[in-house]
DNA sequence: CATAACTGCAACAGTGGTGTCTCAGTTATG
DNA sequence: CATAACTGAGACACCACTGTTGCAGTTATG
């Protein structure tokens, strides 16, 4: 009874089973957001599904919320190449990669909090990687001009992030991607300091 | 057998008892700061003293938890007090109070992250007391011209938390606070960017 | 120093969540 | 369409944590 999505090895879900599969994550997602400690039962319950079944999918609590965060890199990845942080313009692949990095905040804020704070998670490879562009696109940024010179690429990265998780917070949560990203990125490289 | 420490309606505690109340309060934010879902015994464990004295103390997880954060908000309100932000000059109030503040999250990081992202704590009131003011010292800094004219204060003072937050994050949290408070008032002020 | 307060320890019932199993009924798929 | 996969439902044992009580021994305090 093969139940983990540990290295593919197992045969591949029918189509409806995939569907829970992806109706229980986003449940999740919903239920865990608002009450990190909420139960297998409220979880199913969101995804109206019963319990067994996502016992059925995922093997316990913990497997669950691997595969949601690995569901996050993923997308993290996906738009990371969108933004191409190694050949376009160091300001447009910030805006870019930015507002649609929000866009995926938005969207699964528990998951993506997980991922930015369990350091030991199984999607920490996959964090790592991310990061490291971030970082490289800083780098670009940095040899253009963008950046002071004495900037602290690293400090700057989680200043970045930070910037990110907090446009997603408040009342202009609501506000369009976009100009969001363009808040972030505007006090990223200026502050709130006169120009 | 009166628990709560509601509204000082309780005799005075033993001054054993005060000392064990502390020594909870203490131990619970090492334990939970590691692992929020830590459990009563470990947090007993942790302060070297019986479950049954907890409970004793604390009648539920909630009103411990409850007790940490008034404590930390308490903190707060004095440190903004030293701070002078109605009188001293905004860039000293401001350098300052950081510091301060990053005191009080280095020590007390799982009550700290609490006040700032329960909305519906009973600290709340507290909470929204230093938020105040610490708006007003914000506006304080834009007339001086510290801050540019069409900045948004609201967003600028999310920006601050953020940053003190992250601050303490990653390999220099153990920096001087004082160090660590100069980065971050620069970078409110000035970003990444080039001077 | 006498008393009241405090503590540790052991025991207890209650609660809520977890993980598993079986089975009957439905649905996708070659 | 025959088969294999999937689902909901009910039931089960299990476990960890909670919150309370009683009691015997210790400690602060007027």
């Amino acid at each position: 009874m093969p139940k983990g999505d540990i290295l593919g090895a197992t045969r591949p879900l029918r189509a409806d089973a995939e569907r829970s599969v992806r109706t229980i994550l986003e449940a999740a997602e919903r239920v865990l957001s608002v009450n990190p400690g909420a139960s297998m039962e409220q979880i199913a319950e969101a995804a109206g599904v019963a319990r067994t079944t996502v016992h059925r999918r995922f093997a316990n609590r913990q497997a669950l919320v691997e595969a949601m965060t690995a569901d996050v890199v993923r997308q993290l990845d996906d738009v990371m190449d969108a933004g191409r942080p190694e050949t376009a313009p160091p300001v447009v692949a910030l805006h870019e990669i930015t507002a649609n990095v929000l866009r995926v905040k938005i969207g699964w804020p528990f998951a993506m909090g997980l991922v930015f704070t369990d350091a030991d998670s199984p999607a920490a490879e996959g964090k790592r990687r991310v990061d490291d562009r971030c970082l490289a696109l800083l780098r670009r940024a940095r040899d253009d001009g963008l950046l002071d010179a004495a900037t602290d690429l690293d400090w700057t990265r989680r200043v970045f992030y930070a910037l990110i998780g907090e446009a997603v917070h408040g009342p202009d949560s609501g506000l369009e991607p976009d100009a969001l990203a363009q808040r972030v990125v505007d006090t990223l490289l200026h502050g709130a300091g006169p120009r």
